[in-house]
Parts: structure tokens; sequence; C-alpha cells
DNA sequence: GTGTGTGGTGTACATTTGTTCATCGGGCTG
DNA sequence: CAGCCCGATGAACAAATGTACACCACACAC
């Protein structure tokens, strides 16, 4: 109620936050944190009216260069907590876009999906989430699957389902019998069973990748011996997109690679150099058909 | 097309117009003006979903009490100039929720109007616009009633009328042939069939008003006397809302006031304590039926 | 009662946005 | 060709907006 007049009187009056205070009584401050509020409740929607895409001509190039069924990109900025808020918003575009009522949702886990479930809008798509994984047991808060499938199915007013099971067993035999627990056989038999994945890639360039990043020198090495460029949701791959397997593998609670393909709609949300590889892989392989990403990455996928 | 990228970068991707103007290799500052225009040209639209007024139940009780069609309220604010741009947002909504493709639009001559028209947006409705009164002559731009309808043809893609003779003649002589002048007779004659009328109401409080400012002080007393409490385009009238006649009425080209009340949709915009007794006439003898004002104006009214 | 957190609030500051003004160049007129 | 006007441009400033931080009141636990 508050709200409406507030974000009224901004946004079709014209008037200022300090306007708005003194006429209703409020803080200055306050008005703005109500404005805030109403663009993030979706109240005030802002409509952009340009039908073409800001990187038309690189996304067609992408799509058939790798023959994907769709490709959003977002325009690389150098500060780097804008750019991935830039990436997130074209994401959540895209996510938007290719879901609606009847979707069941593979969710991913990675930075670049949590900032995307960031900046999805409330908008009441009624679809079902379902992470792909366990969930890390220290990391910090919003990088768990369910904590995104939970965030998303609130957005959407859809439901959200819940993986009971760590990411990395602590043995290859713990990660067994979590398989082997009827409501996770359950939910992960659901998320194969989705229509649409939404995934990060994760790099080996760097250490930042959530799960890259909790894991030993030892382990990491062993990897990259193996061949890995990447991995979506725990599962590495290497440049033919083939699965690395070894005892990282086996301990991992989640979709296997294998299963990820038999999903529909498979998006990929990365961008930035140390994913390059990794992209190109997932992109070859088919791993993944749909993609938002920077339009510098896009620009080195088509060189 | 610039502008479309330029829209959505700073709108959907929340980049600031420094970082998109780095992005695009423009100056910051074409980045504002191209953004301005963009929002001016409705490519970008800003929507709050808010079903019901600011000012619903002062608007409920206007129309009870004074048997008017429809009653839109804004805000009261200090700055004057805020204040006014205020309702002319307001005014805006109004003329924009009563015309359509079909309907002639009465103009009328004063400050209120010549705003509402600036704040009008750009939207293809298609209305035709016919000037109630002739032109000032040494009237300071945009206060003509020929410059208005222009303008708001231009903004809504429809088409306008001219009525070429002045607003007050210097002579009832000279009133009289502009009046018999055909195309003149033709243009009044339309007005008078026009499905909606929008106008100001002048007062006679201050010497402000565009017609009022430009009277001898002689003038101005003699239609005090004679009961004048306001005006609607150059026709004064009494607290009982009836016609003040006399040598400058008859000097006045435009339409009577009876002839307006043969309009159906009669839309009058004014605010501010001098108009309070204009406003109780004309809304009490039924001379409008349709208000735009400012919620300490209404709350006057109701009181 | 005391500690401890939590949500809401405003102050002070940093950043972003908008506006005014002087300048520049290009085209038109005399 | 000079003179002039007009629109476009950016620099410099003013205003508006957003954010980090400190504070307070309240609830809850011990």
């Amino acid at each position: 109620m508050l709200l409406g007049r507030v974000a009224r009187m901004y946004y079709e009056l014209g008037l200022t936050h300090q306007e708005i205070a003194d006429a209703l009584g409020l803080s200055r401050i306050r008005v703005t944190r109500l404005l805030a509020e109403a663009r993030e409740s979706g109240m005030v929607e802002i409509i952009v009216h340009v039908d073409e895409s800001l990187f038309a001509t690189e996304e067609q190039a992408l799509m058939s260069r790798y023959g994907l069924r769709q490709v959003w990109i977002a325009p690389t900025v150098d500060d780097p907590a804008k750019a991935a808020r830039a990436l997130a918003a074209v994401g959540a575009e895209a996510l938007a876009s290719v879901i609606d009522k009847d979707s069941t949702v593979a969710v991913g886990l990675s930075t670049a999906v949590a900032s995307v479930v960031a900046a999805f809008p409330e908008r009441p798509l009624g679809a079902s989430f379902i992470p792909i994984t366990g969930s890390g047991s220290g990391l910090a808060n919003g990088a768990n699957p369910h904590e995104l499938a939970l965030a998303l199915a609130q957005r959407t007013k859809g439901s959200a389902f819940h993986l009971p099971a760590p990411l990395v067993a602590a043995s290859r035999e713990a990660a067994a019998s979590a398989h082997a627990d009827p409501g996770v056989r359950d939910v992960l038999t659901r998320a194969a069973g989705a229509s649409t994945l939404i995934a990060g890639i994760g790099g080996t360039h760097d250490t930042r990748g959530i799960l890259l990043g909790s894991l030993g020198e030892e382990e990491r090495t062993r990897l990259l011996a193996a061949g890995a460029v990447g991995d979506i949701g725990g599962r590495f791959f290497d440049a033919a997109g083939g699965a690395v397997t070894g005892a990282l593998d086996e301990r991992v609670v989640g979709l296997r690679l294998d299963e990820l393909r038999t999903i529909p709609n498979r998006l990929a949300i990365a961008g930035g150099e140390s994913k390059l590889d990794a992209l190109r892989a997932a992109l070859a392989s088919g791993l993944v058909n749909m993609l938002v990403t920077d339009s510098a990455t896009a620009a080195a996928l088509l060189a």
C-alpha cells in the first residue's frame, strides 16, 4: 500500500525521494528503501521496447557454429562485480524465457547460477526446481543447490525439491550409500527427467570454483592429469566432453554427465577467460545446447 | 538502435552511464541524453502495478459531492514547479484514459493544459484536437491553443485543427467578423461537437492567468464587479456558473459556455488556492464533469 | 537482570545522475 | 567569403540516489 503510493509518486509523477518523504512524513532513506523493495518485488516493471538483442549477430554465429538452440550474450564490463551482475541479468532473462509452469528445472551448483537466482524477478511461473547435486557442508550460504532451487521456487511461486546428501561424500562407499537412499534416488531420478537444466560450468584454470576451491592440491593435479578441462555439477569432463572418472568422481553425489544429457534443454551460464576451454568442450560435445555468456567470451569462442 | 542498446544496458543490466559509455565508446553525458530520449520516446516504459489510485477515497468523495464522472488527484507538493509537473502527469494520465482514436478533443487554453501537453507520452491514439479559442498574439510560446492541439496531435499521431483568429479581438466588431469567417465558424462548430473537452480554469484572485494577466486594471475590476469568479477559455462565469457578459466577452473569439456544455466529457485541470472559488462554481454548476486537481485543493473542495 | 542477536532506522559519505554553460563545427544566407 | 544560426558536444557543477555504518528498541535465551 505504502509501497504503491511511493512507487507511483516516484515513477509516474517524477517526484524526488525527498519530496515523497516530505509529503508522506517519512525519512528520505525510507523512501529510497521502499522504492528498492518495489522494484525487487516486481511491483515496478521497466520494459525496454526493443525487439532485437544486443548482440544478435554474435548470438546467431554461436548458435550455428556449435549447433546450439539458443544463445544470450551480455556485454563484457571491466568491473568483475558488475560483469557478474550483467551476466546474471541476462541469465535470468534467458531462464525466464525457457521455462513455464509445466517445466521441471534441474538446477546446477555454481556461482553463476547463484547470481542468476539472485537476479531472477518475482514472477508466478510456477515451475518445479530440482537440485542435481548434494549440498556442500561448510559452504558459504547461497551456494547450496537446494537453496538455489528453493529461492527459484519462491520467486516463481513454484515448488522445490531437496537432495539430502553431501556434494562430495567422505568416501566412495559413503557416496554409494547416499545414492542408495530412496529419497536421494527419487530426487535424482526426477532431476534426470527434468525438461530443463540450468548450470554453471567450472573451469580448471583457477581455484575459485566452488568445488575446485575446496579440493586439495593433490586431487587437483590428478584431475588435470586425467585431462579435465571443466565440470558441471561436480562432474568433470575432458576436451572431448568425456567424463573424467576416478576417486573424486566416485565420491560425488549427483547426476552423471550421461544422465544430464538426457535433459532436453541444457542451459549453461559461464563467462570469462578461465572458462574458455571448459566452454569449448561442453559446447562442441553437445553437453549443453543453450548458452549465456559475455561478449568477450563469445568472441573468443567464435575465433 | 544505439538508443535501444543503451536503454537495455541501463535498465535491464543495471550498468551505470559511465560503464555503458566506456563499453560503447561514447561520453557519459551522451549516454545520459540517450537514456532521456529513450524514456521520452516511450521506448522505455515503466509500469507500477497498483490498481487503486493514490487518493481513491477523496476522488470518490468529490465524484459524489459534485456529481462528477471521474476525478484524478495528484499529491500536493511544496515546490510549485514540481507541483505543476505532478498535476500535469496525472492530467496526462487522465486525458489518455478518456480519449481514444475516435475522440475529437476540444482543447482549452491555460498553463495547466500546456503542461499536460508537455507531460503527455508519445502514444499512437490517433485522436483529433481542436482549439476552442483563438490565439493570443504576443503570448509566450507554448501558450497558444493551436500549438497545444498540434503538440497533442503529434504525440498521439492524430490530427489538429487551427483556429485562425485572435483570442481577444480589438473590438466587438472585429470579434464578430472573425466569428463570421467561414473557416473560424467551421472549426468552432467542430469544437462544439467534440466528444471531450480538456481545459484549465482561470481564477480571478491573482493576475497570473494567461488571459487575466493581459487585461488592464479597469477591465479586471469590471469583471469582478460583474461577479466573475473564473473563466474557461476566456469565458468568465460567476459563482452560480452563469456567463458574465460585457465588453470583454464580446471581444473574445471562441466557444461560449453554453456551447461548451454540449460537449459530453468536460475535463478541467486546476489546482491551488487561487482557483478554489472558480472550481467550486464550475463543479457545482456542472460546467465541467471531470476533474484533475491536487490533494490540498481536493480537501478544500470537500470541506 | 544481563547478554545477544535481529530488524529497522537515520547519519554521513560516496557514487551516480542531471543540468547549465561555453565551445565547436557545419550549413545556410546575404 | 564573412557572418550567423543551429544543433551537437563535453566540462564543470549541482542535485539526487545509493550504501556503509552506527545506533536503538525489542525479543529471546540464559
